[in-house]
DNA sequence: GATGAATGTTCGCTCCTAGTTAACACCAGC
DNA sequence: GCTGGTGTTAACTAGGAGCGAACATTCATC
């Protein structure tokens, strides 16, 4: 078990090395030696929870990321090939779609409406009724992809239900950070502002739906 | 510093307890000593990052979440193994569970509060928020299974949506029938009469969302 | 090509502390 | 009374967190 602590220190390094930060000024600035640090990125040390903690918070990096298996997490160009239905940046998903006058919709993998979004997040509507201010949708995060570029979070009326399919999605509501994987699930009252990111090597999927909204907000 | 890590015990406790595991059980669980978790959650000690790792998973809770001030987080109590947590014979998921009063709920996959029904059909709920009249949960069909052995119908208010995960479901709307495969989605007014039956030879998954309603009917 | 100032690494060493084994006090049920 | 559950504390120990010093390496610059 727990190869995630095995490879805590090369997970640190790597993270480290894309910082841009040396080794020396790491160990200046939490206050320890540097050959210690050497010592945990090489695997023949290991931090106190303090120590690790204030590495990650020096690498601006939540604590979970330190436990996931590195990769190297290069984000897809941006291949839009393929004609995208829709561009669009909405606030959030409230009337992403028109409502539908049908009283059944089903709607197979291959044949759904698509919105792109800027940053490497797209919405696939699952369903297309008569409700308003409801969305159910499949939503994608490319590695690297955010809710929000400029960290802004974001909060509207009603509330939000979602599904991991697959993949890890770091979700931020409120001070709460959790980390989404396939089968987790969660609800919540979506005033909370939030955000989504996607933090691992691989692209998330996840079954999303948002209802009861009529208006978005983002702050700061 | 940092008084995340000064807090980090209470977190602990505050968490261990909501999931209803006593100090000793996760002792055991974590092959650590009894009165080694004591001391932890009072502050008086702290865990290695490989125990404090160990720990979250097993609380199966990010290792972030345990550098924040307490919140209110609902994290769904150990389902108590095999004994079914209820066994019911809705007409169909209004309130088959209570709201919740947290306003965030983050619920993974081994700690579903899980309905069985009599025909092989059971419910795991996915979300437990504030909200009424909302059901978010996986549904299972077992090859066979249906919605109502006698073949009659059920109706109800509000919208009903779905996303097939595994297997095969016969889905009768009306006078429509569907067959849901994986990736296959639909959404549809509940008030029209409906059925599911498993037809294939392996069991159904699927996400399923409900809302809006607010009193059942059968219809043969 | 020597001097210096960066970089990261290794080897011992020290001392702190993660984790132990008691024994403790409490409460519920029989 | 006992037995089996809960959490807490004290005294102890072994192992490793973290140190300092010396190491090898790249670069610039004179």
């Amino acid at each position: 078990m727990t190869d995630a602590i095995a490879h805590l220190g090369s997970r640190l390094k790597e993270i480290r090395l894309k910082s841009g930060l040396s080794l020396r000024e790491i160990a200046r600035q939490l206050d320890v030696s540097p050959s210690f640090i050497s010592q945990i990125e090489n695997g023949k040390s290991q931090p106190s929870v303090a120590t690790l903690y204030s590495f990650a918070k020096l690498l601006s990096v939540p604590v979970d990321v330190l436990f996931q298996s590195s990769g190297d997490v290069h984000i897809e160009p941006n291949k839009q090939l393929d004609i995208e239905v829709n561009r669009k940046n909405l606030a959030h998903p409230t009337d992403a779609w028109d409502s539908s006058k049908a009283r059944i919709s089903s709607i197979n993998p291959n044949n759904r409406s698509l919105i792109t979004m800027d940053s490497g997040v797209t919405w696939e509507r699952l369903a297309a009724t008569a409700e308003e201010s409801v969305n159910f949708m499949e939503i994608n995060y490319a590695p690297g992809a955010e809710t929000n570029k400029s960290g802004e979070m974001i909060f509207h009326d009603g509330f939000e239900y979602g599904y991991a399919l697959e993949g890890e999605l770091e979700v931020t509501i409120g001070d709460l950070v959790l980390q989404l994987s396939t089968g987790h699930s969660l609800g919540f009252d979506s005033s909370i502002p939030h955000r989504f990111r996607n933090t691992g090597p691989n692209k998330f999927r996840g079954i999303w739906f948002v209802h009861g909204c009529h208006s978005a907000h983002t702050s700061a």
